[in-house]
DNA sequence: CGCTCGCCATGCTGAAGCGGTATGGAGGTT
DNA sequence: AACCTCCATACCGCTTCAGCATGGCGAGCG
């Protein structure tokens, strides 16, 4: 069976007559004839009745018919699919975060993609730096975000956003009431660092700035993630240094304050396969190059 | 796009190597690679990308994989049903009937129809004689019921089944508690005839009966129908010459009393087109051609 | 580092299928 | 009875397909 002979069987039994079927399909009517008959063949049922005005259906060319329409428009969706697949409109985009990006800059990419790309599917999912890596390599995700990665073969590695960096300190201390506070400041209390696990990370970064300011920083404890870290400083007398992101947890016994002289920020990376090219991320990444982060990330915390 | 590009292209998804999807296809190499080639150009989209151990579907690749093989399945069924269509097995079948064989011979009939071809419609309309002559030469009816039908050009009658007669009598009259009456016997009353309507009737056979036989009979009047003429004999004094399958009808103040010496039988035939071939027809009188109406209808009335 | 192997793409050839023109045959109409 | 309409058949170029042989590319191995 072929397509010609359904688009052919199509106009003849929607014409009612051969020849007309023809004109419409801008050939001659032999052919036409011929097909059908081919058809016939194969089906080994009679379709059409001929008769002196032209032929009619019988009972099971009135049900090749309707199914014969049906398949000709399943497979003209199945071509404007795999095109829109190819344009990146429809298809599942996988994707991976870590960390606190998860609070800012994950959110505002994923809603300007489905935005851009409504008919698409996305997947999040918590994924350690390391198994980013490793998932992007055997295409499990096609994107993953985070703070600090080591720079890998293969691997693209593309900063999105920087944040500010604020001090996260209980409210019953004098520190809490302020606006703005220095590092020497912050020092005086112990210091809870996070994340733990796959180097480099935020804690790393907070420790290099007080060792390249000359200041010797308390450290009191290593959380998990910042919502650990956060935890345990409302337990009291403690403090951390987060990203501006970090604001969006809102405890109730916690300020944030802004650090004053603080000669780093947090940045948000993106990191995806160099050699992926599917459509999705694709657009994805246009529509991410697209946004800017700053604007909306740094709307005032607490 | 050609059915050919599509069971190459799931040939090809499925192996992940285009020499596989060839051999399983049972044909070379170089065809399966140039049909894909020729599909993806149309397409318009990459749908495979090569590598050294074969090929990947990229995600247009996937979405038209699934496409693919349900329109090539939807194809197969298209083939099947119609070939079910032309035997028969599937299709509606429009039937008229008129007057009692709807108490009889057509739930029978479509009984049997439906047990042997399940996957069938049928649809059933009241209709007078000379209407189901009209509606079979136009396609309107496959086939018809009733008792007496003239002959007509391209329509074939055929005889299902006959039905003895019987006297429909008040219950308050002598006749009704007899197991037998004769004609002579009921010529004593006044008669409803029925049905009014197309000739020639049942109303007409009953009169050529006592005209036969010599005996004055006293019509009363002529009823639309079977029904009508019951509820009349019910206002009392009156009775009329039924067919046995009358006796469905249990009018509580009326009795069914056979009648002893009755020369003839009521028939019941059905009419189609001669030259229709639609295959639920041809089904359907297989079906009924291989029923015994009379051992059924006879089961005794009342 | 070069060799080999596996896989896909390409060029060429013979054969099959498709569409076009011309024509025949059947049935209905005037 | 002649004509008309419509479908089927015969024949002819042309396109397209499958097969064969070969080339190119990347991965894996010695």
């Amino acid at each position: 069976m072929e397509f010609r002979q359904l688009r052919y069987f199509v106009a003849v039994a929607e014409e009612g007559n051969i020849g007309r079927a023809a004109e419409k399909l801008h050939i001659s009517q032999p052919p036409v004839s011929r097909q059908i008959q081919a058809l016939e063949a194969e089906l080994g049922a009679q379709l059409l009745v001929r008769t002196p005005k032209g032929v009619e259906m019988t009972e099971a060319g009135r049900f090749f018919y309707e199914d014969a329409r049906r398949v000709l428009a399943h497979a003209d969706r199945a071509i404007e699919r795999s095109r829109a697949a190819d344009r990146g409109e429809i298809g599942r985009l996988d994707v991976a975060f870590f960390g606190s990006p998860v609070y800012s800059a994950v959110p505002l990419a994923l809603r300007a993609f489905r935005r851009s790309q409504p008919a698409t599917d996305v997947s999040l999912v918590r994924m350690g730096k390391r198994d980013q890596i490793a998932a992007l390599r055997e295409g499990r995700i096609h994107i993953g975000f985070g703070r600090y990665y080591n720079q890998a073969p293969g691997i693209r590695i593309e900063r999105l956003a920087e944040e500010d960096l604020y001090v996260a300190v209980p409210q019953d201390l004098p520190l809490a009431t302020r606006t703005e506070a220095s590092l020497a400041e912050i020092a005086a209390f112990p210091l809870v660092l996070f994340p733990s696990g796959d180097r480099p990370s935020f804690a790393d970064e907070v420790i290099g700035v007080f060792r390249q300011q000359g200041i010797d920083a308390q450290v009191d404890s290593i959380a998990s993630d910042s919502t650990a870290a956060l935890a345990l400083i409302a337990t009291g007398n403690r403090c951390a240094i987060v990203p501006e992101a970090i604001g969006a947890l809102r405890f109730p016994t916690l300020r944030f304050v802004r650090i004053a002289d603080c000669p780093i920020k947090a940045p948000v990376h993106c990191v995806f396969a160099e050699a992926d090219r599917a459509p999705v991320l694709v657009e994805f990444l246009k529509s991410i190059r697209a946004l800017s982060f700053g604007a909306r990330i740094n709307t005032v915390p607490v």
